[in-house]
DNA sequence: TATTGTTATACTCTATAACTATA
DNA sequence: TATAGTTATAGAGTATAACAATA
């Protein structure tokens, strides 16, 4: 077992965490990803979808949204809730549909003037989330952290892009190749 | 500005990331944790509630589920719900429920022989999960990002336990107070 | 034949309301 | 009156299947 394996089950510096909680990877990162969107909610008030649609709206402030598809595999959202996400921000006036003159079966996603001063204005409030979220460290800390994350989440897609079946897999294996024959069974 | 707002913006080291998403705090934990949750099926296969279930089947283990009400406040799973996943960890012979002599309402939740072989094999594959999930940093680095998600998250927690609306609220409050009267608002 | 966009539908998960029994 | 546990039900969110238009 590696340092950092037993350090997550073991004995660390858990400070104001509850015991048997505070060094469980599992728990630690859905209680970030829970914190930062709990906390996100105040930067996407009357945007429809949500985070999401502020991921799409982004997208096509930037003219990167080609495609609905294209953007739905980028940010991992089927490609029916795609479509009700840009009806929504289409209803709303934020973005608009334009047939491609090129492929005719897509629809390019363009920003409304509305749409990216909303745009700018949420990014903005989304920094402040980000500090709130990460306010527990001193701003070097900060910077090292994200270091630290960027670096495991480049390993994580590399092995997965898709974060399917693969990331599964692999782990299946680590297990397996750990973990002999003797792993007991349901009901065994 | 922090430095690290700056570098969670801007143009920090992203090697294999899509570039406007690299650097992007959300999009980040977002990809930890979809990685973790899909890594983490291999190791709790032929347990029906998943990850949730091993949290409840742990504290049965550990002694720690003196009624259900506790356990879900603890894990932050609605009372409901626990219901059900207590229903099928009995079920599958891994918990059982006993009446508290002391509060006739309450069910002590103890974990059978199964349910504990089960769950110290679960835990065992869990921890290669958290291998995989930090395998793209060295030893020492995982213990350092290990030590500075705690902190993270002992942060987020004291300012809200139960990551309610109150983590909602402190992120609005930062953001009014940086964000004066300008908020755009949608159709204005 | 494959792909984009779309709709309708079914399914899963979760939350809400109401009830029983205890305190 | 409040709480632990339970059930039934409604709701949100998601995925599945089928279709039209285009490549």
């Amino acid at each position: 077992m590696s340092d950092a394996a037993a350090a997550a089950e073991g004995g660390a510096d858990c400070e104001g965490l509850p015991e048997s909680l505070g060094c469980d990877l599992g728990w630690l990162l859905g209680q970030v990803q829970y914190g930062y969107l709990a906390a996100s909610q105040a930067a996407v008030e009357g945007l429809g979808g949500g985070l999401r649609a502020l991921y799409v709206l982004g997208a096509a402030v930037g003219g990167e949204a080609r495609n609905q598809i294209e953007v739905a595999r980028r940010f991992g959202i089927d490609r029916t809730v795609m479509v009700r996400l840009v009806d929504e921000l289409e209803r709303d006036g934020l973005v608009q549909r334009q047939p491609d003159p090129a492929d005719r079966r897509a629809r390019i996603i363009t920003a409304t003037e509305a749409g990216e001063r909303l745009y700018a204005a949420a990014e903005q409030k989304r920094r402040f989330v980000d500090q709130h979220v990460l306010a527990g460290l001193p701003p070097a800390q900060q910077d090292e952290f994200l270091r630290l994350l960027r670096t495991v989440v480049a390993r994580l897609v590399a092995v997965d892009p898709t974060h399917g079946a693969a990331a599964c897999d692999a782990a299946r294996r680590e297990i397996d190749a750990h973990d002999p024959p003797a792993a007991p069974r349901l009901g065994g």
